[in-house]
DNA sequence: TCAAGAGTAAACTGAACAGTTCAGTATGCT
DNA sequence: AGCATACTGAACTGTTCAGTTTACTCTTGA
């Protein structure tokens, strides 16, 4: 066995500091925050095209003069929500917490069906999705948002790994594969469907099943 | 060892015969041709919005009105295009070469690197995009694309597993999870990246090393 | 030779949409 | 009171785009 280890209520700041800037946490303006919401909203549901200035307006309750009084126009507003959710996935990578974990296997299955549950929320798809279709018109939101997420979670896990490769509760030399490996065994054909919206929406069961069944494997090849 | 099998030149037609219709395979109409494979290449890669009738039009060397005659709107083109491009998949899915295979690890790799090359084809990455993109006007082209490709694929390595592990070549009970998995580490960063069309773009070599990597990982947890 | 079918170029229609302008209102500060 | 700031609602401009129509040109085959 890999012995116990009791990753209870760590929070680990990897990046911590690196380059944290408020990015408009200020509620500058009841106004703006409610355009912000809406078009978030409405971009992350609907895509780029699909969402007209004039929806955004009505549906923040607010008059196109002051939309544009806020924003200088589509494109800006749009980099605005995509960045703003980026930020989101950056705080997911950056403060990872392990909570009621007891062995190598528990601390992977919690990891992984958080992180998955994370992936499959509306939001989460959503960016994702808007930010693959609109990546030729705005490759650099595309660069942010798989720096932000995707990057930071795989760096962290690959160090996480090396540590407990280090410490004797894996065996995992080429971390960066095995951190790669795991990930990746979190998108299975249940995240594939959701990305395309198919029915049904997966449930907590199927994501705990994607997580524990990824644990298993991810055991079996890189056990110590 | 899981002892020396030959697949050289086996081709596996396994759901042969169901359902093939020729979907538009018959050169109907040169016009008609030249419309579908200008709408084809610039629906895949700029997506259904950012693509005009006019441009269609312009680009297939074909008057607006021709166009017209032959789809009766930009919906009905569009569903044409992605419908005979998940056709494609399907062919991948359904005539499963596996060649110059002599182990177990070779086979894995020649079938990781065959099927990671496809996916990353700018085409068949295109149609992921728009399908994905589209998938809440168009639901019935998002469920079309999984149920002709990933689907049909993880079937087909369902049966594979199950029947490798009957034969003492692997040990995986559960064949589901165990496609999944395999499926599942093909699709890295390096697939991530590729759908966010991020630079550089996957190389030859990037491709066979993410198979092998897939294949060393699946083997350490389901070789026999 | 002529009629029909297929195609073409170009103009056009109606709708949607990004973005602007402006006259007027509400609030709050000095 | 006077003034500035923020906002509204509605009209307006110019553009893009799906889809249609018209008048014209080939080609072909009976």
């Amino acid at each position: 066995m890999w012995g116990m280890i009791d990753l209870r209520s760590v929070r680990v700041h990897l990046y911590a500091m690196s380059e944290v800037r408020p990015i408009a946490c200020l509620d500058e303006s009841p106004k703006r925050r409610a355009v912000l919401e809406a078009a978030a909203q409405l971009f992350l549901s609907q895509g780029y095209g699909a969402v007209s200035m004039d929806v955004v307006a009505r549906e923040a309750g607010v008059s196109k003069a002051t939309l544009y009084a806020h924003f200088p126009g589509k494109d800006k507003l749009f980099a605005t929500i995509v960045a703003s959710n980026c930020a989101r996935l950056q705080r997911l990578a950056e403060e990872i917490p392990v909570e009621h974990a007891t062995d190598m296997r528990a601390t992977l299955v919690t990891m992984g069906t958080e992180w998955l549950a994370f992936f499959l929320q509306p939001r989460t798809l959503g960016l994702y999705r808007v930010v693959m279709a609109e990546s030729p018109r705005f490759p650099e939101l595309a660069a942010a948002f798989y720096e932000a997420g995707p990057h930071k979670l795989k760096e962290w896990m690959v160090n996480w790994i090396a540590a407990e490769t280090a410490s004797g509760h894996l065996r995992a030399p080429d971390a960066r594969t095995a951190a790669e490996h795991f990930l990746a065994m979190l998108r299975t054909s249940v995240f594939f469907r959701a990305t395309l919206d198919l029915p049904p929406a997966p449930t907590d069961a199927d994501t705990a099943q994607v997580a524990e069944a990824a644990a298993d494997t991810f055991l079996r090849a890189f056990g110590p």
